[in-house]
DNA sequence: GATGAATGAGTCTTCATTCAT
DNA sequence: TATGAATGAAGACTCATTCAT
């Protein structure tokens, strides 16, 4: 029986990735698992992506993709300490709902530590720098080297997101403000 | 009476397995790549080590150990501002020498993430704290919850190391004076 | 649609077992001696026995069903005296053709010592004593009781034939005469 | 310190043996988890034994020699039938003190079944064989190959008392029983 | 004799990936 | 496009045995 060509295949097999990499870890996590929880054959995910790495690299694509949609631009806005704190908050708020795709980000450094960053890494430092830039030059911000500020601020608030995740809820809310004043006192002028 | 423990032995493979890791990477290296640049047995690994992993853990506890000694109490003496330089120079020289175990503790983060934190990333933090508080304290430092400032700070050294290694020396020479000024800024009152 | 999976091959490396078996025995037996012997993979192995054990158990498994299917029907039919001896040289005859086989089977005590016995052990043991029952009802067999009695049968004809094996051809024809007079002198009345 | 040289080590030794294998099996049997149970290290239990198999033989040689020694005598005394059933009750009794051995004497099959049988193995045939020999000379025993008989019956004997361990206590009586009636209406003239 | 640290050969099994259908 | 049977490389770990003390 022909199945009928699933357009949203893709999408599905990426969910069904994240949900078992959740309850397994992504060395634990067998093709066949993934497959099983996509409702397809294991060929199919190869259809698809070219590896199991692949999959982590998609995933982690996805966050970011998602913060350089909605939590930079908010960066650029406005008032520089209330666009720190906004997009702060954002960017912790994505990667809560998100929390095992955090956990897949860092599992990528593993991954790619000795290889490329990916596309959307080069992206996210790209809008941060420009914005950072921006921001320097009208005098909002102290000056630092805006590319590296980017790296700084995107470990940073990356690391803060782990973090929070590691330990309970309240935690993570004291975390998060500190974050933010630690933020601003670094980079308001 | 049976052949003594060799009191080196530990060491010496800790320091194999330091070098192989480096080379291949952790999935790659084989205990058996390890044994041969200890110059041991297979089997003599796992009379030090219960499992692979734990040479990854030592490993990390290793450069813990180092930060803990050499780089924590720098940030304690002095004023605070030069207090912050030096001990983050320190830290990424630590690292710098190191670079291989950085990114050990890093890959520790896959194999830790669900864990328990290990001793020495414990006592890190503890001293790290004391030493905020005291500042804090003392009005040399902004006030923030001296846990999580703790946190911040352990996270974003710790990233900013891995940062400056996947790029060249230049890039992290500038990495490394943005961070202590970003530091700074964000610590000193 | 995918490979059909090929009716064949679960024979194809049942076989491939019973030649190294004989020709190595258990232990020294590789996976990979059977696979190059059947002439599949490894893994595909796997696909159709769950372990390196559950290759005996099905090669004892096969004697099993023959002796069920060839030889212990024997034992029902004509007279009583005349059906043990055809029985008992079919079930020994069958064993000389297969005894490798044997030797699994003994084999497999050491594995399901402890564990259950196997579902031809049992159907074996069942078909026997229905056999015996009938037989001592119809009063051409001394009266035992039956489900002892054949426990006692299967394991001399058993233990036999591995006797058999052990020494030359000669005295292994000299021990079925023994044999069969020996059960014709317990059993018939 | 200097341990008194034990005289019963050995003994103590293969007692331990005898627990380890009755708990693991042999296969699971660790040479180390003997130590142990013996108090002994490692290394000196190869002061007594050439090989873990040595073990199994040495423990298998035990029951032999009881068998040999308690049990086969009454065979040659008296009345034949009763003898037959002083015979096989001792040797069952034998057996039922020292199941983990007949176990053992099992194992044994797959350890030797392609090299020589042990000392006592032949040991015990012959005696069997004299007896048997003498019997049927007196005209006391039906006629058969004394060699042949004397192999269908240890292994008869043999399996019976694996068979009764396997089930419980009240099918072990029955099973003693229709052996010995079984054997008395086989042998007795 | 006794010790037990060191040895290292040995292998079952897994599972990412392929490809015939 | 989808399938899933087949592949086979890969390797951590065990444990019987040795031997320096």
């Amino acid at each position: 029986m022909a199945r009928l060509p699933d357009p949203t295949l893709r999408a599905t097999i990426l969910n069904a990735a994240r949900t078992v990499f959740k309850q397994k870890g992504f060395t634990d996590a067998r093709m066949a698992d993934i497959a099983g929880e996509a409702g397809v054959a294991v060929g199919t995910i190869y259809l698809y992506f070219k590896t199991k790495e692949a999959l982590v690299v998609a995933l982690a694509e996805e966050i970011n993709r998602r913060i350089l949609t909605e939590s930079v631009p908010l960066l650029a806005e406005g008032n520089f300490s209330e666009a720190i704190e906004r997009s702060t908050r954002k960017t912790l708020e994505i990667c809560r709902s998100d929390r095992d795709l955090v956990l897949m980000v860092y599992l990528q450094v593993g991954i790619s530590a000795f290889s490329e960053p990916c596309e959307t890494d080069v992206e996210l430092g790209n809008s941060l720098i420009a914005i950072l830039d921006e921001r320097i030059q009208r005098g909002e911000a102290k000056v630092y080297d805006p590319s590296m500020l980017a790296l700084v601020i995107i470990g940073l608030v990356d690391r803060a997101a782990l973090m929070g995740f590691l330990g309970g809820e309240e935690e993570a809310q004291l975390l998060e403000e500190t974050l933010i004043r630690f933020l601003q006192n670094a980079l308001v002028l």
